[in-house]
Parts: structure tokens; C-alpha cells; sequence
DNA sequence: GCTTGAATCATACGAACGTTTCAATCAGTC
DNA sequence: GACTGATTGAAACGTTCGTATGATTCAAGC
């Protein structure tokens, strides 16, 4: 007897090869044997390939967006006339997705590998499934910043949250660095969370063309 | 006949599938049918599909590599008394890559967009073709970042630089953002430099932890 | 104008793919 | 303990994959 139901030990293959053999690069008869199930259970329970992948998905996102939703409200809620602090809404954002990265059972990290590769993937699909899952807290987050940075222009801020949310992608996914091994992601989640919201914060602050001591 | 020999019509159309269609989304058949060639003639100009690959990156990274390093010489040159000029070191090692990401003919765009596929790619042998491509001028930027941002560790520089890779990958790469459609990058090449450059350079200069006006 | 080597062609190979089918098994109910 | 609906099993469907093969075409040298 598994110690798990058929689609969850699916669901559990899936993430694990998912995010460590690629979106196209995992066949269905991989994934079986992985969840010791047979091959037909696999479109009994999810209907297909797509299908699959999006509860995949949902799995982990839904909860994360609960949690981020969660903690900009307290952000929100504390904020003395209509300003918030910058860094207390980047952290809002970025904590549940860093904590869900150094979590014990390792899926987060499969997980946020799997981010990685989804926000770069060629096929429209694929992005826009996940994208669709972020609209809304996306959008929430995005009115806040301009609570955090007022005087900003409205493309200024979706530039800021784009990068912001394109190097916290870089940065939580597993592949290594350019130099040396590895990811040189800090062991400590809290310090990861510390340093990334420093870094971003600084970004953002920074007024684009007009600032800096030039080159 | 066509306007150009077999092996670089072979070389544009796996540039421009790999780049729209994912690295193992695209089929050597495929690639033949655009680029109007015969099925062995890949095999017979670059023997196999991981080899092809294997030119479609190194075609536009060296140049890359030595526009980079032209550039970070005149910087280094130009430095007094050891101290660089942080914007001035960003700007060397982005410059190349986001005008070559604006170029005229769309070849940059294209590319731009298989690099961030690349480097989120859970391939190791795929990541490790393209880091290794890098690899010297890495190291030769982090060496120059030390001059430019003295006083920090060696661990603090290397994340520094993997932050600053990361995010500009992510910003140059072409798929669309979380919110609206498409990428917020502006439309004008030195605008889109500049703010990366500002954007990261007080990124950098923020010093982690134990700085910022906390949460 | 025959020879030669590079280049291109049509075709075939075995393997692996997502999906489908239908029989076998299982748990719960009367 | 037969019935029933949910689940699992083994096998096969047609398609596509990367690669290999051997014939054919072509330009250049003599």
C-alpha cells in the first residue's frame, strides 16, 4: 500500500519532474513511474497532460497568494494616512514566496525552480495559465506600491514590480550562478528575505535616467 | 536560390525556433521546414541538434563577450587610483546586451529571449554550455565590481553580480509581464540601459540586512 | 568531358510520445 | 455474496522524434 492517494503521489512526481526535467521535457510514462501509478491513471484523474500541469500549479500558487493577500492587508491596515512603507510591501510580497523556497520538505524549492522556468517559457499558454493566477494579487500589490513610492508615474511602478518580480524569480530558482557552483542564495531564509527586500527597495527608490553620477 | 549558404539559414531559423518555441519544443524537422533546407543537412553541416545549439549561442555571445571587455577596459583605464565608478562597470556589461537586444534586424530580441530560457533551464548541460561561454568575462567583471564597490566580501560581490545577471536577463527577455500584455521595457534602447543601470547600481550599494528603514 | 569531393535529396530506422480502449480489480451496499 | 460505480491494469493506437543511409546533383580541376 502507498502511503498517499493516486493523485497526489502524481501531483508530488509531477512538481518533483516538472521542475527538474522541464515542462516539455517530462513524458507521461516518466512521471508514472516516478508515482509508481499506472500510466492510464494519470488521464482518469486529471484528463490530460495541461490539465495536470495547471493543478500542479494551483497547488502551490493558492496558497501563496492567500498569504501574500494576508500580509499586505496588516501592511495596509497600519499604513498612517495613506503611505506605507516600501519595504514592509516588498516584504509582503516576497516572505511567503522566500519561506515557501527554504521549506523542509524541498518542494519549495522545486517549486520556485519551476517559477523560473514558466516566466521564461516561448509558450504563450504556459505563461499566460500562470500569469492568470497572479493577476489579481499582482494588481494589489501594484496599486499598494503606489502607496509605498507615490509621485511615481504608473509605468514607473509596473517597471518596478516587473523587475522585482523578475529577480526574485531569478533569484529563488534552483540553477547555479555564473561563477563558481550553486546559487548563491544565503542559508538563512531570513536573510535572503532581508538582503532581496534591501536590494529591491534601493531599486526602486532609484529614479531611472535622470539619477546616478553617470558613467 | 536562397540569399544565404545552408549552414547560416540553418543557424537563423534554430536562433528564431529555439528562441519562439523552446529549446526542447523545437524539432529538427521543424527547423528544417524554415529554414527551407533538407533534413540531413543539419547533421551533415553541424552534426548533431546539441551541437547546432551549441552555434546558435556562441554566434552572438562572443561578440558579446568582446564588446564587454572592450568596454570594461576603457572603463578600468580610465579609473582613477584603482576606484571605479559602479554605473560605469554596470554600464559596460549591460550596454552591449540591451543594444544587441534593440538591434534592427530582431536577431537581438530573439536571442535576448533564448538566454532567459537558458538560464532557468533545469538541463545542467544546457546551463553549463552557456555559463561556461560567460565564465572569463564573469570573473573579470566581479574582479571590477571589487574595485568598484570596495570594502565588501567576496560572497557579497558574487550575489550582487548573480542579482544583477539575473535581472537583466529577466528584463531583456521578451515574454510579457504579470500585469497588461507584453514587457514594460521602454522603447528606447539607452532609456531601458539607464534605468537598469540606476536601478541596479543602488541595488548594489544597498547593503543587505542590516540596512534600510526595516518593515 | 570525365573525375572527384562536397552538398543535397528522399527515405527508412527504432524509440518514445500523448492518448485511448477495455478488461480486471476494488470498496461499499443491500 | 451478487451488484455497482470508482479505480487500476496491460496493451495498443497513430504520430513524431533524432539519426542514419545511400543515391543524386553540382561545381571545379584537369
Amino acid at each position: 500500500m502507498p502511503q498517499t492517494n493516486t493523485p497526489t503521489r502524481i501531483l508530488d512526481a509531477s512538481e518533483k519532474l516538472f521542475s527538474e526535467e522541464g515542462l516539455q521535457g517530462v513524458s507521461l510514462r516518466r512521471i508514472t513511474k516516478e508515482a509508481d501509478v499506472n500510466l492510464a491513471s494519470i488521464h482518469y484523474h486529471f484528463g490530460s497532460k495541461e490539465n495536470l500541469f495547471r493543478r500542479v500549479l494551483e497547488r502551490r500558487i493558492e496558497p501563496l497568494n492567500a498569504e501574500r493577500l494576508e500580509l499586505l492587508g496588516t501592511v495596509e491596515s497600519g499604513g498612517a494616512q495613506g503611505v506605507l512603507s516600501l519595504e514592509a510591501v516588498l516584504e509582503a510580497f516576497l516572505a511567503p514566496a522566500v519561506r515557501l523556497r527554504y521549506n523542509r520538505s524541498g518542494t519549495g524549492a522545486l517549486f520556485s525552480a519551476l517559477m523560473g522556468q514558466i516566466f521564461q517559457n516561448p509558450d504563450t499558454e504556459i505563461r499566460s495559465l500562470a500569469t492568470k493566477m497572479f493577476r489579481e494579487v499582482s494588481l494589489r500589490f501594484l496599486s499598494a506600491l503606489g502607496r509605498a513610492l507615490p509621485g511615481r508615474s504608473e509605468e514607473e511602478r509596473r517597471w518596478g514590480f516587473h523587475l522585482m518580480f523578475g529577480t526574485a524569480a531569478f533569484a529563488l530558482s534552483a540553477p547555479g550562478s555564473l561563477i563558481g557552483d550553486g546559487n548563491p542564495l544565503p542559508d538563512d531564509p531570513e536573510e535572503a528575505l532581508a538582503r532581496l527586500v534591501s536590494f529591491l527597495a534601493a531599486g526602486m527608490r532609484s529614479h531611472g535616467p535622470s539619477q546616478g553620477e553617470g558613467a
